[in-house]
DNA sequence: TTGAAAGCGGTACCAC
DNA sequence: GTGGTACCGCTTTCAA
């Protein structure tokens, strides 16, 4: 078995309240013994247990991330950098995909509050709301990433959607374009934040989007493809397409060269977040970046702030999107 | 603060020993009592503590995971279908990347230990060995997952990779191809095992891989362009190559196609892995699949069995891949 | 059918 | 400097 504290403090000959002390550099232990202490815990191979110091200490140093899943491409970088912040301070992640269900999303919720995790980031729109609200009873810090939207009380942590719409519009009226087409992603709200910024743009130029033009896709590949086939069929086609994310822009591109439609010769189309897989695509694709290196790290620290000193104030934290320009955008 | 044990235990008039009866269902307790402290329960909206439950009851419902990188689409979707199966278990997963970095896998080895995850699924091939035998003593189960070694006492959970380099090898065979080249991914043994396949398959026609036709690419984007690069300007360039991960795949088709080179009506290529970016390739990818839905399912499964039975026999579970032809391989 | 009490492995306060 | 000890919130005998 495992050794405990009091193995330890049988071995070095000291009591339990000596070893926690060298362990956590707390009180005043002669060098001596801490030498000592220190060389029975290397030689015991001792590790002090998590859930014993988080039982008596109150933190578990694990923060729950809800998403609405892994596998999502941008989700999963976001896991990557959440991760990697979190770690350097000392942190473990419990990540959980809630597939826009809200039986998962309650049930996560549930297994998060009872492993007692010290944080709480919520990169999925809740559907429910009512369950949440338990966190705040908790005093549990929540951050809202990637969410815009005044849930209870929580950080946020997001990317001006408006903003990037507004420059996914405007670029694609810089260059000439005036019929547009817009894909939703389903299941997240920040695409109609973009398509309002989108349709400010526009309105610049007193365009304005008919609900014809507006589509709305699962981000599931099948899903995305049908949604492409009949904006593509649609016999009032478009010459630009904003995708509010770079999958459903791929398969899009996908499908037009399926049909023997260049791009971007003859369609442009635009993405957003700037995911891996934008540069996979042929022709690359041009798409808005939302800065997420910035958005994890604010996110960590804004939590490990939180936890350590509770009741600080609510922070409302927005960055500002990016053009990436690559090659799936023409001159109209 | 969160109500406990004791606040049940008070308001129902009842001692905490039969409230954590009717938790768990446990014991014999009278209909009546039992109505009356559930009730107490969701009024107080009571939920027993993980933290305490672990420490008393020696589970935590946790399992480590150790990956490469969870932004790897390949992994993200193995996190995916191990975190499905985990949550219908009620388990959680704590997955860390450890970049193959043996930094990171020591400390985050480290970080599970003191976390006392119930299990541990290590998907990444540990850099050192040493300290995992660590694992060994804590009596932790463990799954090799998708490598197979013989590290330490663990269950292994594999695809047959001989037979899945053996698969690209002869299909390429039997597409006329003769002038090969490999790329393996950089930092995954199982990339030499699926070598070992191929040459296999190719020794049958009397064909043998020189050391000019193996390369070896990291997992990242960058290397692989330049893997590709010099692929493709090397004078005795292949009719055919076999990546070892569908991602190296697509960058080689891509650096391809920047060069001019038609695929597949030039040079054919074939991935590994079947992850979803193979779909978006153009053209679609042909790849070698692993059926990760079973592989994820037995791991799981198997690892719950060894939880509730500690001394349950060594498992060893090897699936066999299968061909996914699309469009990236010609005739030749 | 119920409850008292001894752990589980630490932390932290208070004596000495 | 060091140690005794009362928790932390739950599980699990063992008696009653």
């Amino acid at each position: 078995m495992k050794p405990t504290i009091y193995d330890v403090a049988k071995a070095a000959e000291v009591s339990i309240a000596t070893v926690s002390k060298v362990i956590n550099n707390t009180g005043r232990i002669s060098e001596k013994t801490i030498k000592k202490v220190r060389t029975i815990m290397e030689t015991m191979d001792y590790q002090p247990s998590g859930v014993a110091t988080a039982l008596a200490g109150k933190q578990t140093f694990t923060i729950g991330v809800l998403v609405p899943e892994i596998s999502n491409p941008f989700f999963s970088e976001i896991a990557k950098l959440l991760e990697d912040n979190a770690r350097e301070a000392g942190y473990a992640l419990i990540i959980c995909s809630t597939y826009y269900q809200v039986d998962r999303e309650h049930m996560y919720l549930d297994l998060l509050l009872k492993k007692q995790v010290d944080a709480i980031i919520i990169a999925t729109d809740p559907i429910d709301i009512e369950p949440f609200k338990k966190i705040n009873k908790r005093q549990v810090p929540v951050v809202l990433f990637t969410i815009d939207e005044l849930l209870f009380s929580t950080h946020v942590v997001t990317t001006d959607d408006i903003k990037g719409g507004y420059i996914a519009g405007s670029y694609l009226l810089q260059k000439g374009h005036r019929n547009f087409a817009v894909v939703l992603e389903e299941g997240r709200k920040n695409s109609l934040t973009r398509l309002k910024g989108f349709k400010e743009a526009i309105s610049e130029k007193n365009l304005i989007l008919t609900d014809q033009q507006i589509y709305s896709s699962k981000s599931s590949m099948k899903e995305a493809r049908n949604i492409a086939k009949s904006i593509l069929t649609n016999p009032d086609k478009p010459t630009a397409i904003f995708c509010c994310t770079d999958l459903i822009a791929l398969v899009l591109i996908q499908e037009a060269k399926k049909q023997g439609i260049l791009v971007p010769e003859e369609l442009s189309v635009i993405g957003y977040d700037n995911t891996v897989i934008a540069e996979l695509s042929d022709p690359e694709l041009t798409t808005v970046a939302q800065p997420i290196n910035a958005l994890a790290k604010h996110t960590i620290e804004l939590l490990i702030n939180s936890i350590s000193s509770p009741g600080t104030e609510l922070q409302r934290i927005v960055l500002l999107p990016e053009l990436k320009e690559r090659e799936s955008v023409n001159l109209n």
